[in-house]
RNA sequence: GGUCCCGUAGCUCAGUCGGAUAGAGCAUCAGUUUCCUAAACUGAGGGUCACAGGUUCGAAUCCUGUCGGGGCCGCCA
């Protein structure tokens, strides 16, 4: 159960209750009307705003107003007590049976708590990573995957249809640079000394096994062939094989991405011409050139007359080249056919994670969408990942921008595991750069964030693995109403919560707020835990008495599906043990 | 020049479609620590939410402007 959309309705009940009453003749506008938990404790469980909304639509004072609503909420059999604080807010204290039923409903509803309806079925393409399939994963790619991922589970916990969406840029210059340089390491591979690896080819050693491989199908046989003639075929080995290293990369973080879409498949079934001519069809291309760009004016510019797309005519800050003036495609012209193919195949939301040096391409990827689907049919959501910072131990790790030294993220995920970097990935909103330090993140302590969740949820674990093995299990019909203490109640205010908390991250497409839910409630729980120590009769396992005992553990098992619940959305692995 | 992001405690950062007395961790200080799982616990001090206007019953949050930091800015990918 969701306690604050339920009382959400609630709330709107009492208002359309006080409407007719007084005589409105058209029901209000409930749309501002809120429900959530006050800051404050002390102003009661459930508060809201809809007084201080309303008061114009009713011609009444803000106060004047609670009342009339607060009469109708005083009625509910949930409430115990109402009060009008402050400005106009009616808040609202709970009976405890309405307590007693979340915890019941976190027991019946299990892995399934928290998951709502929010999405209605609304398909939602997530597309991230999209990295050059020339080599593999570094760790400038590490976040916005995580991301990516995370966001994608959100958003299919609270009702998204989503599909996770990989793009592969397979189509431009730089995989044919990828496969001269596996050339020359086909003709390595065959004896021949290569020497270095000449500057603009990529050096890296992770192209050798594409040289043998190479080597052991065709053997001599593409020596003899012109670059016209082997290009192709080494770029398709060079290119199959970089992406089966990409996808061990991201399976190495558990991210499993259901469509990797090809560029260059768009060229071939023709969709970027018809993409254009869609476009021309409609008025927005045209022969033109575009003006230089200010500041810093390039030395070797001139004007040259291109085919470009109208984007200013949908918000763009400038229109944007279709064609070259040689007359082949820009990067653009395929990036609007990869735009239509996914409003054809039924997207409505259109999600991009991209790396915070992109965000010119945010104004262009909504007048895309906007240009093909018409206005406000598809939204367009990009989310820009900042960078990370690599520290070992408060000194930054240097990476030489000699190509073949940078830190590649099966690097980091090798040292410190999936579950440690995905966490981390997400202890931070989106747009703020994040330092991670490799041997902050692997500290056994509470100064680590992640080990204090994984803690909290292995504890958990551990008191219930300890009192089955005397026998004690949860009960069946634990008597909730034996919870009393300050620091009970509030976990179980936390756990209410918890449902609002994923809707309220999924329709801002913000992940990290489950991070610090977790990393609070495991504070609230770690507390509970050690007043324990002072007050012995808070302790989950009390010999003398079974019946509070039996109810703690059913309680610490709600607790339990919380944290691995969201765990689950970020990906990490709950700890049974640590 | 244009555009996007950021500016909150000494430090690193949260802050709910605008809500009540702005929170957490670290650091500092004062206590506690023979305890179901050890990897600590309890408490205290610490704020002009960059600045100035505006909208609103109400602004860290929305709008405008200024200052400061960063990213990006022709046909490259």
């Amino acid at each position: 159960m969701n306690l604050f959309a339920e009382f959400l309705q609630v709330i709107r009940e009492a208002v359309t209750a006080a409407a007719a009453e007084q005589g409105l003749t058209t029901s209000p506008d409930l749309s501002r009307v809120t429900a959530e938990p006050p800051r404050e404790a002390a102003h009661g469980d459930v508060s809201t705003n809809a007084a201080m909304v309303l008061n114009k639509a009713f011609g009444k004072p803000p106060r004047v107003l609670a009342e009339a609503i607060a009469a109708k909420l005083s009625a509910h059999p949930d409430v115990a007590v109402v009060d009008i604080a402050g400005p106009g807010f009616i808040n609202l204290r709970l009976k405890p049976v309405v307590w007693r039923r979340v915890l019941a409903s976190v027991l019946a509803l299990g892995d399934g708590y928290g998951r709502s309806r929010l999405g209605g079925g609304k398909k939602a393409n997530v597309e991230y990573v999209s990295a050059n399939p020339t080599g593999p994963l570094h760790v400038g790619h590490v976040r916005g995957a995580v991301f990516g991922d995370a966001l994608a589970q959100l958003l299919i916990e609270t009702g998204y249809d989503v599909t996770r969406e990989y793009y592969i840029n397979d189509a431009g210059a730089q995989v044919d640079v990828l496969a001269r340089s596996a050339y020359l390491r086909y003709l390595e591979a065959l004896g021949e000394d290569i020497g270095e690896i000449p500057s603009g080819l990529y050096p890296g050693d992770y192209l050798k096994p594409v040289g043998e491989a190479l080597a052991k199908q065709y053997g001599p046989d593409l020596k003899q062939k012109s670059e016209a003639d082997w290009l192709p075929i080494v770029r398709s080995t060079a290119m199959e094989m970089m992406m089966a290293l990409i996808r061990e990369d991201l399976a190495a973080l558990n991210i499993r991405q259901e469509v990797f879409f090809s560029e260059k498949s768009l060229h071939d079934t023709g969709e970027v011409a018809a993409t254009i001519a869609d476009l021309r069809a409609m008025g927005h291309v045209y022969q033109g050139t575009l003006p230089p760009p200010k500041g810093d004016v390039p030395e070797d510019w001139e004007d040259r007359e291109q085919t470009l797309f109208r984007a200013t005519d949908f918000g763009d800050d400038i229109d944007r080249p279709l064609l070259k003036s040689d007359g082949s495609y820009t990067y653009f012209a395929s990036d609007v056919a990869y735009s239509r193919n996914k409003i054809a195949r039924g997207y409505k939301e259109l999600i991009y994670i991209l790396g915070a040096d992109h965000g010119g391409y945010v104004k262009r990827l909504e007048a895309v969408a906007a240009a093909l689907a018409g206005k406000g049919n598809v939204d367009v959501i990009v989310r820009l990942c900042q960078l990370v910072k690599l520290f070992r131990a408060g000194e930054p790790v240097r990476m030489s921008k000699r190509a073949g030294e940078f830190v590649t993220l099966r690097d980091v995920v090798d040292e410190v595991g999936p579950d440690v970097v995905r966490f981390m990935m997400l202890f931070r909103k989106n747009e703020a750069p994040l330092d991670f330090d490799f041997a902050k993140v692997t500290e056994q302590s509470k100064d680590n964030p992640v080990f204090y969740v994984q803690y909290a949820h292995a504890r958990t674990c551990s008191v219930l693995r300890n009192a089955a093995a005397e026998g004690l299990l949860p009960a069946e019909a634990p008597d909730f109403s034996l919870l009393t203490d300050e620091a009970e109640q509030g976990i179980i205010r936390r756990i209410a919560e918890f449902p609002r908390l994923l809707e309220s991250s999924a329709a801002a497409h913000e992940p990290h707020r489950i991070a610090f839910y977790l990393f609070d409630l495991a504070g609230d729980f770690h507390a509970l835990w050690n007043k324990g120590k002072d007050s012995p009769q808070l302790r989950f396992i009390l010999q003398e008495d079974v019946n509070l005992t039996t109810t703690r553990l059913a309680f610490l098992r709600a607790i339990r599906y919380v944290l691995s619940n969201g765990l689950r959305i970020l990906g990490v692995r709950p700890a049974e043990e640590m």
